[in-house]
DNA sequence: TTTTCATCTATTGTCGACAGTAGACAATAT
DNA sequence: ATATTGTCTACTGTCGACAATAGATGAAAA
């Protein structure tokens, strides 16, 4: 492991390595073991720890543990409907600051990602999304507003590799994107966050339902 | 100190320290002084700090230290227009979870703020506004949107007690908070929102003034 | 005087050891 | 058999010491 502070790096590795889907949920995450792992004391793994708990992606019980969430299908809609209200109403701010440039490239984020989804290129596909959605809320200006959307970004990573070949067809991708496109052209703030929040409604509806079917 | 775990009441004590205005902003908030000063060691109070940094409440810096954030007026304004976005959707949902007991209470703790703000009670009217506005979200029973409009409550109370008492008249104290509930009573979700959207902005938009014009 | 560079100091970053706890398991009593 | 109690163990919680860094201070060079 190179130099700088640990804590960081550690946080990143823990959260690959959810990603990657060899930590299950409801799993311990213990100090201990990652100490020995990556040859380095306690104490910077617990900063890490701490980190991802104030995430929400990890849960902490005083003297027991920490573990990966355990997302119940409750709480997937209920992140994916924030987001959308965040980012809906985000964009509602920023879509004025978009240059037709910008609108260009988002319309070839589409269907790029299109063409990602029928290669089954999930972490790409994953990337890209979210540099399209970021277009949308990044330039509205609020700190605040961007660290809690990232935040929740970071969590619907969570289940992402699990659902997301499952959610939509790749040229509905295509075709969703491009509706909150068209929004953000309409110049609208009412449509514009309509059709985001909408937009994260139904992802969130889909995979609370795929999770209760106990795909 | 008490038993259980040092972290909590250490991050407890910080942010009371900070409330009561012993710490000033862009102050940095030493480790080591913290460890004297309590008896204990360093482990339990970076825990602390780490948590209200990821609170947004102290800024950290690597190798440098954790500060008390100086939030410019933008920062305000920003943070209480997120606070009415995420309210306002959440009120927008819970209002029909109200029962006629509920709102005869909110009314009475319209008049109850009036009471109070009239005879300077800070402490206990910013208690009692914090109860009056949970009521408001804490129903729509979504975990995620709780527990930002809680950091970004923590957040806001950094200024309370230097600001308010010039923001409002205890009547208007009474009468902003009084047309919230007349829009919870209409039961139109659009109106709700746009209701306590607006109930943020304003009081941020005074506070950002008032920031800038240095007081 | 001004710039550069080395040294010093205060503070954070990391470590390894030990204390304390929750939960598992075994032994005992009913 | 079932409850109760007492150990034992694998963790997390806390500690005090040391390493590493950023910034200050002051000496040397221009």
């Amino acid at each position: 492991m190179k130099k700088s502070t640990y804590k960081d790096r550690v946080a990143e590795f823990i959260y690959k390595e959810i990603i990657k889907g060899n930590i299950k949920p409801k799993e311990q995450i213990k100090e201990t073991h990652l100490s020995e792992t990556l040859n380095i004391s306690r104490a910077p793994i617990r900063e890490a720890l701490n980190e991802l708990t104030s995430v929400g992606i990890l849960e902490y019980r005083p003297h027991i543990g920490t573990f990966l969430t355990d997302l119940t299908a409750d709480d997937i809609l209920n992140a994916y409907i924030t987001r959308g209200v965040l980012e809906g109403f985000a964009a509602s701010i920023s879509f004025s600051k978009l240059t037709k440039g910008d609108i260009n490239r988002l319309y070839s984020m589409c269907d790029k990602m299109e063409l990602l989804a029928e290669k089954n290129e999930n972490v790409k596909l994953i990337y890209l999304g979210d540099k399209f959605h970021e277009k949308l809320f990044l330039l509205c200006g609020n700190k605040e507003l961007v660290k809690f959307t990232k935040m929740l970004s970071m969590k619907s990573h969570l289940m992402f590799s699990k659902y997301w070949p499952k959610l939509y067809l790749p040229k509905q991708i295509n075709e969703r994107h491009k509706k909150i496109i068209k929004a953000m052209e309409s110049g609208n703030p009412e449509i514009i966050e309509k059709e985001i929040r909408n937009h994260y409604t139904e992802t969130g509806k889909k995979i609370a339902k795929l999770k209760k079917e106990g795909v």
